[in-house]
DNA sequence: CTTGTACCCTGACCGC
DNA sequence: TGCGGTCAGGGTACAA
């Protein structure tokens, strides 16, 4: 369900009230969002009692830096989404969840996941390094330039905006960011990476940073089921200039936005604005 | 190596 | 009201 600007909303949202607290209690009811290597009793023997030093973000997972040096790690896939509180969260809105953490504050963090493809995962920090090294950079790092993103793309025939979505390539970009940023980059979908030129890939990387950016000064794009912590939503749906505009005229020329599949995904473009 | 496809899973929505 | 088809902010295993 999150791209980079919602999993970090969420991050902003969690951390100040975990970090710090223990977790002095583990309640498993879907069983498969334990990743491996644990199933849903060691993973519960080797969480309790640990305390949670402060939560990051890494492309679109989320961390939970647990003290000792291991790390709990978050994918939400497309419908993992989290409530905290005292009590049970509101029994219409949360149906599924699949794991409960008590803290020692006497709240609980209620991992909630409808499709059940997201997960939690518990790595010491040498498997979490390992994994990581084969993450992208995160764009929105100052150190992020357009020399990155052209190093990244410079050589794949894969059309331009599944390279966009592929993590190794660069981190936390998914299905409705890497639409959004073509289309202000002006660059067709479909054209291969290593075609683009020097300054297309100056468009396309400004373009990236300044989508996510403004993203996550909106707290994300809420539309279906997309929530932050507790139900907060985002407003950067009204900012979506392409996607899920299938038909609808360009903001920019008028044209009518075409929707096309890309690796079975959905890709949303202005036939007459990108080239 | 690279690239494309199938698959994981449930629910919302649409046309008949 | 029911039914089948399609689609959904992701990632991974496997085949070609």
């Amino acid at each position: 369900m999150p791209e980079l600007p919602e999993v970090e909303t969420i991050r902003r949202d969690l951390n100040p009230e975990l970090a710090g607290r223990v977790v002095t209690g583990v309640a498993i009811q879907q069983a498969d969002i334990v990743l491996p290597p644990d199933d849903a009793t060691s993973f519960g023997q080797r969480l309790e009692g640990r305390r949670i030093l402060g939560v990051g973000r890494r492309a679109k997972y989320l961390l939970f830096h647990l003290e000792g040096g291991s790390v709990l790690q978050v994918q939400l896939r497309m419908t993992g989404r989290f409530a905290l509180g005292r009590t049970e969260p509101d029994p219409v809105e949360f149906r599924h969840i699949a794991a409960r953490l008590r803290l020692d504050d006497g709240r609980t963090l209620f991992y909630d996941d409808v499709r059940r493809l997201g997960g939690l995962r518990l790595l010491e920090s040498r498997e979490w390094e390992r994994q990581e090294a084969g993450l992208g950079p995160e764009p929105l790092e100052p150190g992020y330039r357009a020399v990155d993103l052209e190093r990244a793309l410079a050589t794949t025939r894969a059309p331009v905006k599944n390279a966009l979505m592929d993590q190794r390539r660069v981190a936390g970009v998914g299905n409705i960011y890497a639409s959004e940023a073509l289309f202000r980059a002006g660059v067709d979908p479909r054209r291969p990476g290593r075609d683009l030129d020097r300054a297309d890939l100056k468009r396309l990387h400004r373009a990236v940073r300044q989508v996510l950016r403004e993203a996550l000064r909106d707290a994300g794009t809420s539309f279906r089921n997309y929530r932050a912590v507790n139900g907060r939503s985002g407003s950067f749906q009204t900012s979506l200039r392409v996607y899920g505009r299938q038909g609808e005229p360009c903001r920019r020329c008028g044209s009518p936005i075409e929707r096309i599949v890309q690796a079975g995904r959905s890709t949303f473009y202005c036939p007459s604005c990108q080239h």
